[in-house]
DNA sequence: GTCTATAAAAAGATAGAC
DNA sequence: GTCTATCTTTTTATAGAC
């Protein structure tokens, strides 16, 4: 797959413009090649550019995210494993999440169903450690989904006040706050 | 202003397709206008119906958030009197928050500063109950950053998982978390 | 696999009549 | 204040040579 190569290069077009907003121009300049060429690699336009980086970060997803909170130690050492990921994945909060843009965006309804699998497949995850921790299976749910809410909040606010601080704090907060 | 006959149909336009995902076509059909009268009544276009509507919202966040926070009670008293009214803004979870959409989408630089003043003095009006309640300022403030982190990931999630029961859920806990 | 050139469609915006 | 008609620019997408 060489097409993978440029797959850095767009995930980054598509956090920083929205779908509408990553033009093929802009993508054409930053990845240096031109339409044509963009169209031998992604036949199906930016719908298909996007479907490309959300399987590959399904895969960074299950790598960086869910593999951590499967390995070694007790519940808080796993979650601040993920807390460690999930901050190189945003840049320490300054890079907005794809997920949100895609759902918040005129795009939505190709890519909402994708989306929510892999939101819904996160929570999971962190509900499952919380289970074998010896939580009630519905309160390890609701954890799952705040940590989720807590991080996509954070992004949100440290896109609107220009400062990553408050995302700083929740990641650093989140571990203790999971566990209790 | 009989251009603001027009701002609630726009906002659920922007709402719900994004910047620019509302298209003036879209805008024509859904306010009935013709796109050269949507030009007489917003001369300068697209931008500065988002203004408009922000302008709006800065209004609404005046009356039908800060006031009751300033209102009558104890503070959980207050904040469930927030909590209803945020509820009734984003129609129970259903509808995404405006701020968000504008800070992730292809517009942001027009509006984030705008929307990031209006994300401050909402954390503010809160920070201000909590620190009349003889909470210390940093808490405060952090609390009031908390509760919008957790407003705007909730909607998020709503969105994602097609279900508004996050939505709802932190709504119901977000009073007494404020007060603890 | 990449390019130039070009087409086709859609978007934002305006002129001028009524 | 609204309309029809038109214009300009941008965007997506493709044809065909190398």
């Amino acid at each position: 797959m060489t097409k993978d190569k440029y797959i850095p290069c767009l995930l980054n077009l598509f956090r920083q413009h929205g779908y509408d907003g990553a033009t093929l121009s802009k993508i054409s300049k930053a990845t240096g090649l031109g339409k044509a060429s963009l169209y031998h690699h992604f036949p199906g336009g930016k719908d298909e550019m996007v479907t490309t980086i959300l399987n590959y970060l399904e895969q960074a997803l299950e790598e960086n995210i869910k593999k951590p909170l499967r390995g070694e130690g007790d519940a808080c050492d796993r979650f601040k494993r993920m807390c460690q990921s999930v901050n190189n994945l945003y840049e320490g909060g300054q890079q907005p999440c794809l997920f949100a843009i895609l759902l918040l965006g005129s795009a939505r309804d190709i890519f909402q169903e994708k989306v929510g699998q892999l939101l819904e497949s996160w929570i999971s995850e962190i509900a499952k450690v919380l289970i074998e921790a010896g939580k009630e299976e519905n309160i390890a749910r609701q954890r799952g989904e705040d940590a989720v809410i807590a991080i996509q909040g954070a992004l949100i606010l440290a896109q609107g006040l220009e400062d990553v601080a408050p995302f700083e704090r929740i990641l650093q907060e989140l571990p203790e706050q999971l566990c209790i």
